[in-house]
DNA sequence: GGAGTTAGTTTAACAGGTAGACAAACAAAT
DNA sequence: ATTTGTTTGTCTACCTGTTAAACTAACTCC
């Protein structure tokens, strides 16, 4: 509840501080980390040299001198430990090491054909022992593991509800964490998304951030005021069940008008088998229409057009509600961006309140499939440097 | 951007920490503040002790004692300086003075025939000069002075847009700095009243609440992770226009389907009054469909009960989206309470997602007509105490 | 009335940050 | 080649505020 303050959190604070400076300009002289955070230089010294005896900080050669001594520049280690990452879909395992900075060092897919629990875990703990395998050395190793996963996740790691994999509180961390005896990270894929994209991709330094993954259905991460919102329990972001037409197509949620029934990848797929641009049979129908769109097909363009607006109509309403810096459209249906995503732009710029005086970007996502696996990096990344700010003095 | 840890600081937070346990906890000894803080005693002691000397805590006489020794009780003391807390609404304005606690020692209300503003500025800096007048006298004394609007509000206290009054672009907060040289809260009327219903009112606690300032159109305050979301530049909570209805009733916002154009009072009457059921040159319509619900008028009821659906479509959309703990309904609507809140909440739980799983609370507003004017002395008094926090080492 | 408890103050020790002095290393001007 | 001035990084003396522990005060209970 209440946090009391003295001499330990405040070297904690400041240690963390001079770490991320670094980190955010690396390569970076002692005097001018002094300089940026405002903390004494002998201050800054004694700090970094333990982040050095830590081995997550290194001095490289010197720098240049603007008309004195030559400065020694510092850098973040990106090699101290590695994270791996997992991004369990609809029909594929996605698996990834990366260095502390993020950067993805080693990456396998597995395609899957059911979406049993019990059929896939086993798969998926494989493929993570696989990659702890890869790991090249270092001094703290594999850091921890972080799973992207399309679910209403709760706070301590319980996927509470995954519909489009039919799972049901599972409890994944615990699982996890009993086998490989090590922190583990479970955040719902568009939370992952909207987090990767702040950290790593096209939304960074923006403190509100809108994420819509927009796949099979619609999931969206939010970054408000410069952190991931969760809500009460980790069911915040079911906008895809916003309704956005009274009386409208029933959902499967119980609800009807839903946003996701009107402007996801299956809504396309739906609209496009009844129209007959598709057959029911057709084992990639989602790629199939783009193939269609790209030869020139003005069926399917004009499909494409009309989710589009679909899609337009939900983006409006989180802006008027977010009033967000940055929205991010990603995940598989940017595939067709070519044909929607002017539609959706021009479509906010006439319908959202106060656009011009909104500096808001609208974007795909820059990392592309790698929004939600880059995010869980992150997630774990972070948890650890945490850890040894908390541990280490 | 970065901020610096050092000893002051620490003093500051944990003299924060102190003064706050003991406007939670009031009355409470100095021995039960460190329990709860994990503060030394010592510490406590001191910092106590400056607290009195600042007359924001008073000793109040010996309390019960536990086995030994009787504990000498602490109080905040409220009446160390003042608020001056107005709502401007479209027709009225309402000022109070409220104490350091947030009660209302004394209030005054003006109803106005016109929305321009240079007819109403001087009228409530009237107003303003009047109460000042009344404000007892303290070691403070006027400590700042808090305006609620229902209007778009950017940071720094400018109104933006207020479609209501029909003013844009009025720089009210330095205007009025420069009239009464004190410190100027501006604040949306629903951001206020969510506040003001954590503060004081019916969602104490709670971290994740959502307040719906349900009148002639719907404005949303938004507590999210304990704290009030305004998005990039004041936009935020503008959910009278997510559209719940594509291809719906055009709205004077450029948009179709808005969610206050079903669900608002204007929505109400207007609907009334295509019914027959008020005439359109009635006074206060409003009221007087209230009268006629109360006298069993059953058409009155069965509109009452469509808009009811209406409001909980959206909330539900709310709910799906932020996951709240609490949900709010405040403003005019709700003197029609009962008949569409039993609507309202039965549509919520049959439709939002997970409901089950979630702790959901859904009231009125506890304040009832005084929220917002509670989340402006509210503002007023902790901007105030931040102040002192920063001042006065 | 003594033993045990609880409340609040005082004291010395300690940790960590700051200011400022200092040496080292360099660029530019003479 | 010197001299001058600047920049970097370390070191020392000092200061602040928290803590632990001793201590005083005041009370309950047997």
């Amino acid at each position: 509840m209440s946090r009391t303050w003295n001499q330990y959190v405040v070297k904690q604070e400041n240690k963390t501080l001079v770490l991320t400076t670094i980190m955010n300009h690396t390569p970076i002289s002692r005097a001018n980390v002094a300089k940026i955070t405002g903390l004494n230089k002998g201050t800054v010294s004694s700090l970094v040299s333990e982040l050095i005896d830590e081995k997550l900080v290194e001095e490289s050669g010197p720098g240049k001198s603007s008309g004195g001594r030559r400065p020694v520049m510092l850098l973040f280690n990106g090699n101290a430990g590695y994270s791996i990452s997992i991004e369990l879909g609809v029909g594929y395992i996605l698996g990834v090491i990366t260095d502390l900075k993020g950067k993805i060092i080693e990456q396998d897919t597995i395609q899957l054909q059911t979406t049993h629990f019990n059929t896939i875990f086993p798969i998926m703990i494989n493929l993570i022992k696989g990659l702890m395998e890869q790991v090249p050395k270092s001094r703290y190793g594999v850091i921890g593991i972080g799973v992207g996963v399309p679910a209403v996740v709760s706070r301590d790691g319980e996927i509470l509800l995954a519909p489009n994999l039919n799972w049901k509180n599972v409890e994944l961390k615990s699982k996890l964490e009993n086998i490989f005896n090590l922190p583990v990270y479970i955040e719902n894929e568009a939370n992952a998304g909207a987090y990767g994209e702040m950290r790593y991709g096209s939304s960074q330094n923006s403190h509100h951030t809108i994420f819509a993954s927009i796949g099979i259905g619609i999931g969206v991460g939010m970054i408000l005021d410069g952190k991931l919102y969760h809500g009460l329990n980790g069911f915040a972001g079911e906008l895809g069940h916003m309704t956005i037409e009274k009386d409208g197509k029933t959902c499967r949620c119980g609800n009807r008008g839903c946003w996701e029934r009107y402007a996801s990848e299956q809504a396309v797929i739906d609209e496009a088998i009844k129209r007959g641009l598709v057959t029911a049979d057709q084992v990639e129908p989602f790629e199939q229409l783009i193939q269609l769109a790209n030869d020139g097909n003005q069926a399917v363009i004009d499909l494409f057009e009309e989710i589009a607006t679909y899609i337009a109509i939900g983006l409006t309403n989180c802006i008027n509600i977010f009033n967000p810096e940055h929205v991010i459209i990603g995940n598989r249906l940017m595939r067709a961006k070519e044909w929607i995503y002017p539609i959706i732009e021009s479509y906010i710029l006439e319908h959202a309140i106060g656009f011009h005086q909104n500096k808001l970007k609208i974007d795909s996502a820059k990392l592309g499939t790698y929004s939600t696996i880059s995010g869980m990096a992150a997630f774990t990344i972070e948890g650890f440097l945490l850890d040894q700010k908390r541990n280490h003095a």
